[in-house]
DNA sequence: TTCACACGGATTACACATAATCAAGTCATC
DNA sequence: GATGACTTGATTATGTGTAATCCGTGTGAA
């Protein structure tokens, strides 16, 4: 096993710093998240100048900033549009999903301490308990992916981790987990606590491997169901 | 096996069109791949729309796009840095290229064709007979994974790859391959098109992990001997 | 050491000029 | 009359310049 490394380096820190306030382009990538700038919309200077009050300059630098995260297409004198979320690019995301976290949680299986047990444990247990709020509930699992990721000293893949699962839900907003989604989801959550406790490395894999193929399985149903709705363009 | 997608999609593409003039921020990448821009130097408004010869807000539009792309960090009222590129990067990088490759490469066994393959021999018997250059065999190194991996569908996966290649790319332009290193690149890159060749998957993702481990070690070492020369500020 | 202050540079706002794009309409040709 | 090429005008992006403000850093005095 390789040697721990300082985990202090973030490539993609989502909020610059805590107290400060949030920088326009973090507004609006929590905006595009959110799915209130709705995927392959088109994104007008000006609007949004008007829309967040500010001059076109920082709009014009937040849009640069989310085309680099990939959030955001420009295309030289037309402008910038969200970036359409399609099939294609469900499946590609979720590829590389299931490489990072079964990168990442080969690295909990050994570093994940008894207090980060006891936090996932009581995050899940909130989870069970929640009924509707999507957002809630979208916040927690976050949470619980966190606690079970955040010690791992790659700060590239926990970024691009989280870069992906932003954008994830944001399609989440718009097609909630079904009841039976949502059972299987709490079942996998405590298999992967089961394996982190065990130190079962495959088994800890192959969860959590489950647990994001289940994901995008039920995004793409809910895509292909829904496909009047989110335009892309 | 998943079938196949339409590959027409990227996620970032390096020019966005082949004939137009290159944008600001791609011209500032490669200076800052090719180390013109030095890994960890200050980046200063002013005296970069001087050097460029543009004013002060394209300027800044390009940094904020490089800070996406991960190549520039950014902080409030405190201006641009060149993103330093130091050991514990290095080893997160390599870390993620390992993953990304083999899942690539998998795709390869099945849909490289056989005029890929001729195309691959091609090239590589281009870098055997390449002595020093290290800009060309860069060039060609880059060209030969791209004919590998350029048919894969996942448009995410070759972004962050060749993101990714471009930093390391700067990194070797300051620390050429050893020629016993050299040796050895070769020597993997024909085993690799021989387990195309073969479709011997396993053979295959051992291959291209050990090309990557390999690079990255020889960088790291690269690294610590010359630990003087990059100063990170 | 600590505080006040000045300076450099980033950040924002605004006004303006240029250029590209798109849509609608005109015109010529078949 | 229908089709396709061209013109025109509105819209918007893109680039420049200037001014005002804010913030971090270093300097020097108490």
């Amino acid at each position: 096993m390789r040697p721990e490394r300082d985990a202090s380096f973030d490539a993609d820190p989502v909020s610059s710093r805590e107290s400060d306030p949030p920088s326009l382009h973090e507004v609006m990538r929590r905006d595009i998240v959110s799915g209130e700038l709705p995927a392959g919309s088109r994104l007008k200077t000006q609007e949004l100048a008007q829309r967040y009050g500010v001059s076109i300059n920082p709009v014009r630098e937040a849009l640069h900033q989310l085309s680099g995260e990939g959030f955001v297409l420009l295309s030289r004198n037309r402008g910038a549009r969200v970036r359409p979320l399609d099939e294609h690019f469900v499946r590609n995301i979720f590829d590389i999903r299931v490489l990072i976290e079964s990168y990442l949680v080969r690295f909990a299986i050994e570093h994940a301490t008894e207090a980060d047990l006891r936090q996932m444990r009581e995050i899940q247990r909130r989870i069970d308990d929640l009924v509707g709020d999507q957002v809630e509930l979208d916040r927690l699992d976050e949470e619980f992916h966190g606690v079970t990721y955040g010690r791992h000293f790659n700060g590239e893949a926990l970024a691009i981790r989280q870069r992906h699962g932003q954008v994830v839900h944001a399609l989440a907003m718009r097609y909630p987990a079904s009841p039976a989604r949502r059972v299987t989801q709490n079942a996998e959550h405590w298999a992967i606590v089961e394996a982190l406790e065990k130190h079962d490395e495959a088994a800890a894999v192959r969860v959590v491997e489950q647990h994001a193929r289940g994901a995008e399985r039920h995004l793409l149903e809910r895509l292909r169901q829904g496909s009047t709705t989110p335009k892309s363009f």
